[in-house]
DNA sequence: GTCTATAGCCAGATAGAC
DNA sequence: GTCTATCTGGCTATAGAC
């Protein structure tokens, strides 16, 4: 703990800066917008930040922070692998209804952008699935589970997890339904997408 | 058939503009980088589509006409339910592989602009899901598959499907590993997600 | 149809007063 | 630390010759 209090003005730059890069990604994130928006003046995000590229990357390493760890942390507690999965979907899912655009800013500015990921792997910042992987083999060769490969599994839970987060307009125009009867499908996905994986590989 | 053959500048910046806009999104792309890859002038590119908002609707609007019809097919075809989701896996995985930016950007423009998809919904350009829907409930109260609701069965199927691509770069991340084992992985799940699928749902 | 040259604008960054 | 004013560069778009 080096500082107890950020000057005001700081923290608030920070948190416009989350909104507007979230919303519209690193190429149409306008600095005026996230000035106005943190109610100071365009100069203050230089003094503090001095580029946009310095805010944009204090920004996405502070969103990447919020979901890392706290997917390392389910991976590697001591819980069963059954209660992993369905401690993963509801956790999550809970957790990304409270951050909706944290996925599709991640994923969009990884893609655009490949050698901040490898400068995040060497920082170490990446959850260790090492353990995770060894639960599903020996849950397979226990006779647990039907054989799967540990990389097709966990595919498979990011994928029904995350997915509807970062594809819901798509997926609402698909089913032609409106934000508030998403939602209600996506609450309902907190206990019933753990159900679909445990009925897909039990034995 | 109105044409039989368009110039070929016309058809030149299309390719191009389809190739910058897919990787680097409406807001990053740059007339300059087209027209370089095109092989002609800036000036044309005007000339052709008068301004890159133009240009791009009419990029964006091929890559949804590539995905959607597709879509629309195999889940209105007379198949089995079982069929269409080993159809569906394995058809729409061979194809985006071979357009591995195609999902990241229409959903990433989705995103951004949500105007967008109610012109396309309008334009009717989204395919039909009442067929399949009907399907899926047959199944459950002929007690073919276990209950499920037809809307969440869809999202699991296009979430397995689809994220593999549009977070590609992420999952190679947590799992440490590079494009060639990643690609074997991809290769795999043709025919593993719908087993997947089918596992989970199946009496 | 295709080019060069340039207009015009907008956004990031800086200077300098307070 | 915070502001106003301004520089600078880059990008879309157009004018106009060929």
């Amino acid at each position: 703990m080096t500082k107890l209090k950020q000057t005001s003005s700081e923290e608030d730059i920070l948190n416009a800066a989350k909104t507007v890069f979230e919303k519209k990604g690193m190429d149409g994130a306008r600095m005026q917008e996230i000035a106005d928006k943190a109610g100071i003046n365009k100069a203050l995000l230089h003094y503090y930040f001095r580029s946009k590229q310095l805010l944009f990357e204090a920004v996405f390493k502070s969103a990447f922070s919020m979901l890392a760890p706290k997917l390392h942390e389910i991976l590697n507690n001591d819980s069963s692998l059954f209660e992993k999965i369905q401690n993963f979907t509801e956790n999550y899912i809970a957790f990304i209804i409270k951050h909706p655009y944290l996925p599709n800013f991640l994923i969009q500015e990884l893609n655009r952008n490949p050698e901040f990921v490898k400068k995040l792997v060497t920082e170490k910042k990446f959850p260790d699935l090492t353990k995770f992987k060894n639960q599903i083999e020996e849950a397979v060769s226990s006779g647990l589970i039907k054989p799967i490969k540990p990389e097709q599994l966990f595919i498979n839970i990011i994928s029904l997890n995350i997915f509807p987060f970062v594809g819901g307009n798509l997926i609402k125009s698909f089913l032609g339904i409106e934000k508030e009867d998403y939602n209600k499908l996506l609450e309902q996905r907190k206990t019933e997408v753990a159900t679909f994986i445990i009925n897909s590989i039990k034995k």
